[in-house]
RNA sequence: GCCGCGGUGGCGGAACUGGUAUACGCACGUGACUCAAAAUCACGCGCCCGCGAGGGCUUGAGGGUUCGAAUCCCUCCCGCGGCACCA
């Protein structure tokens, strides 16, 4: 018999594929239109690995499942050209990154088709390119005039040895440069923001409308961190309407309030502080300044601080409380400043403790015992659960709950406060000093101010020919192209420069998906029409790791782009799916380690196929796990076994006498056969391929059985076959490979031709399985009560033992044979009898 | 510290809504075929005791709910990921 062999049959199907615009996707029908979605990749001088098809594959397996049950799919591809990993190869590389970068794509082209998949490579977008970064300036400036891009100076990441600024996604978790590794300071400069935050309450909201992973929901709201509570407003003593806010998510503490921190860079600490504390205070400042985001971020660190010499009075009780300053606060978050109430707050009790300020009880619990009079007390363990308020003036014996709402109202009342609400998250810097971006369309008249660069005047070139090389103190380097920079203002027509920042490589990414749709469209950036009636996104995959930035990122831009009007849906992705991590000897892959898994290794030997089938199969899809080369050859291994079992099913022996001991034989494939398919395809639906796979080996193992019975009886027979038998093995063996086929493209299609069949596979239908017949083989099983007959069901036989209990209990108890006696024990002869022994109830 | 996910054979991993724990595969063992090897096919394979029939134990640990728990509840331990002085 023919051996399996890959490498002759692979490239012919995909040549065939190819030939026929088969993944070319017409998008004006859109009756069952589903758009499955990869995250696309940098081309950034590393090649496609092992990793990279783990995410792919199943992605391609989903939509070919899809295109198969008649849906029509569209599944594009492209490159997320510009960005920091492709200019930093350059520059260490001293090459172009617009030259090397087509290399790249070029071969990661080759490497994508390999995989088998079915992009629709017509339409493929490629950030980089002009046709495509005009539009990502066309978006900037279409935010720019609703308001959602403005320009600030604000503290950036700086990296002292780069000399470079560098992106928040550039800072290790614990600060330091992710090249070079030096911490990472502060550094202030004038950067273009989205306004992200005013779209803090619509990412939340808009969390519960979509099928996303629970974890990556959580990061997201984790990252927007919103909290509710109250800004209030403490007079300082001394200064006539001075006041300084401080916001507190715990209003109910407010007559706990000892004492009052400002961040050291708050704009009031100079116009307060006493003479007689100016050296210390100015030295303090100093010393935060200077040090590292590490060093004044460690949670492990000693409280310090220093009192400013100034007093505020209290907005309720009008008790002094003395104003210090801290870099436990930041200036960042909230007002930059805070109320300590060291008795319902650790950090504000470490800090009382370490400077001898007072501590008083607001909040008790049920059966404490009652404190000194002004409830000063002495803790090591702050007290921040909810109570009831004591030592709180008219609201003491209030819950803390009610309390928050109730003091939150007296202090509007007085014009001291207000509730408020403050989020973490922080307006998105998308201004990058570097040279591989979208040049901001913006440009800087003297006289008019920021200019918009009108619409015909788009793209914004990247000049080629400019020097990019780093060492300039983080001067952006198309400054050094005075070519670009010299302009004449689109409004006054004077000379003006251009913006020299370029974009956030995540911008580019934040609308790639609408682009596909309109790939070729000069006109505009999208179809509107095209664009909503594919969208949202029917299923997104890709890494865990953008969930804070690109998840969060296109989300922001898809509610921006409703809202100007562009299109109709606000959410971009209805489904997510995260792959999991592939790794080598433990370790995760990289060139540094040598352990990167090259596909094309592989391929000669095995076949594309059998790397699929592994990646499916060998793993669960969210957790990834181990590369094993055995895992491959044990695929491999199946594949061969499929193709003799087709090839047999292709020249069958000679019927003739049907066979009456079969009947049996063949009920029980006909039933492997309707399982598999069930939950083969509840699985792939899933994304639960591993599971997937195993009905698919399962229904093979039927198979095999069956036929062997059937040579025996063949054999018996005198060399010919029950034409029955014949007959079904044969539309088993098609379904197998139907139900294969979204794993294993290439052999499935060569197999489905084989077997005389015309035009692609992915024409032929998903089967469908039959529940009745999964139920067909039913039972009579008797049901007793305390040892009498009561009643009967009927089960399927192949039911076990404990469902038949489970039922024959709930059948009892639904007519009510147990009366109001409770289950003490069941007694179960398989597929004949249940006891039910009951005993009093309680 | 907080949030999320996870802990099941020698290994990757199954188990729907609480109902035969260990599906499917890998590795391993035995046998068939072969001069031999590879490949293939058949059978076996959680752990312990037992020649055997058979018995006992088992889903990180300990408790609980239930006729019945890998699954639900409580208290811990360990691993991974994220956030982290966010007031």
């Amino acid at each position: 018999m023919e051996r399996y062999d890959p490498a002759a049959i692979e490239p012919r199907w995909r040549e065939w594929w190819e030939e026929r615009h088969l993944h070319h996707t017409d998008l004006s029908d859109t009756a069952r239109k589903c758009y499955a979605l990869v995250m696309f990749s940098y081309p950034s001088g590393d090649r496609l690995h092992i990793g990279h098809w783990y995410s792919y594959v199943p992605a391609d397996a989903w939509a070919r499942m899809r295109r198969m049950q008649g849906w029509n799919v569209f599944e594009p591809v492209g490159f997320d050209a510009f960005g920091f990993p492709a200019e930093n190869y350059a520059i260490k590389h001293n090459a172009h990154p617009a030259d090397f970068t087509e290399k790249n794509m070029e071969y990661m082209r080759y490497q994508l088709r390999l995989m088998g998949a079915m992009y629709d490579w017509e339409r493929e977008v490629v950030t980089c390119h002009p046709d495509y970064y005009k539009w990502t300036q066309w978006l900037f400036l279409e935010l720019f005039k609703a308001g959602l891009a403005y320009r600030k100076n604000a503290p950036v990441n700086w990296c002292p040895k780069d000399e470079s600024v560098l992106a928040n996604e550039q800072v290790t978790p614990e600060g330091r440069c992710e090249r070079c590794g030096t911490p990472v300071t502060k550094r202030d400069l004038t950067q273009w923001f989205f306004k992200i935050t005013a779209y803090a309450d619509r990412l939340l909201e808009g969390l519960d409308r979509i099928d996303w992973p629970e974890k990556t929901k959580a990061l997201q709201r984790n990252w927007i961190g919103r909290s509710e509570g109250a800004e209030i407003r403490f007079e300082v003593e001394g200064h006539p309407g001075k006041e300084i806010e401080v916001f507190t998510t715990r209003p109910d503490t407010l007559f706990g309030a000892t004492y009052l921190v400002l961040a050291p860079e708050h704009p009031l600490v100079d116009e307060i502080t006493g003479a007689v504390h100016q050296y210390e205070v100015d030295e303090y400042r100093d010393r935060a300044r200077r040090m590292t985001e590490i060093e004044r971020t460690s949670t492990v660190k000693e409280k310090t601080g220093e009192f400013t010499g100034a007093h505020a009075l209290h907005p309720l009780t009008g008790e002094r409380v003395p104003i210090w300053i801290a870099d436990y606060v930041l200036l960042s978050y909230g007002t930059g400043a805070i109320m300590g109430v060291p008795a319902h707050d650790q950090r504000d009790l470490d800090f009382a403790n370490a400077f001898g300020l007072p501590v008083r009880r607001v909040i008790a619990q049920p059966g404490d015992p009652p404190d000194a009079e002004d409830g000063a007390v002495t803790l090591q363990v702050a007290e921040d659960e909810d109570g009831v308020l004591v030592n709180s003036g008219r609201f003491s014996g209030m819950p803390a709950a009610v309390a928050r709402q109730e003091i939150t109202h007296e202090l509007e009342r007085l014009g001291k406060g207000r509730a408020a609400v403050k989020t973490k998250m922080r307006d998105w810097l998308i201004s990058r000093q570097r040279y591989w971006g979208a040049p901001i369309p913006i440009i800087h008249c003297p006289r008019c101010g920021e200019v918009p660069v009108p619409l015909e005047d788009l793209p914004v070139r990247l000049p080629y020919d400019v020097d990019f090389s780093l060492g300039e103190g983080g001067l952006s380097p198309l400054g050094r192209s005075e070519s670009f920079r010299h302009v004449r203002c689109p409004r006054c027509g004077g000379h003006a420069e251009r913006d020299l920042d370029t974009m956030d490589t995540f911008v580019d990414s934040s609308w790639y998906f609408l682009r596909y749709l309109s790939a070729h469209d000069d006109g505009r950036a999208f179809d509107p029409a095209v664009v909503n009636a594919w969208c949202p996104v029917d299923m997104y995959v890709g890494g865990v790791d953008h969930a804070t930035m690109h998840l969060l990122y296109a989300r922001f831009f898809i509610k921006a782009l409703f809202d100007l009007g562009h299109v109709g849906f606000d959410e971009p992705f209805r489904s997510l799916r995260h792959q999991g991590q592939i790794t080598r000897g433990g370790a995760k892959m990289s060139k540094r380690w040598g352990n990167v898994v090259a596909p094309e290794e592989y391929i000669p030997r095995h076949g594309t196929d059998a790397l699929r089938l592994y990646l499916l199969f060998g793993f669960t899809f969210e957790q990834g796990g181990d590369w094993e080369d055995t895992g491959l050859h044990g695929a491999f291994r199946f594949l061969q076994r499929v193709w003799r079992m087709a090839l047999q099913s292709a020249t069958p022996p000679p019927t003739a006498t049907p066979d009456g001991n079969r009947g049996e034989a063949r009920r029980a494939l006909e039933r492997a056969r309707h399982y598999a398919i069930a939950h083969a395809t509840q699985d792939f639906e899933r994304f639960q391929f591993n599971t997937a796979v195993s009905r698919i080996m399962e229904l093979v193992n039927a198979a095999y059985q069956f036929a062997g019975g059937w040579s025996a009886a063949a054999g018996a027979a005198g060399g010919t076959a029950d034409p029955a038998d014949v007959r079904l093995f044969r539309s088993v063996v098609e379904d197998v490979i139907r139900l294969l086929a979204p794993a294993t493209p290439h052999l499935a299609e060569e197999l489905w031709h084989r077997l005389g069949n015309e035009g692609s596979i992915l024409d032929a239908g998903w089967p469908v399985h039959d529940p009745a017949l999964l139920a067909e083989d039913e039972v009579t099983v008797v049901i007793q009560v305390d040892g009498k007959l009561r009643d009967e069901m009927r089960v399927t036989r192949d039911l076990g033992e404990g469902e038949v209990r489970q039922r024959a209990v709930s059948h009892g108890r639904i007519p009510g044979l147990l009366g109001n006696r409770d289950v003490a024990q069941v007694v179960v002869v398989p597929n004949r009898l249940v006891n039910i022994v009951t005993r009093a109830r309680g």
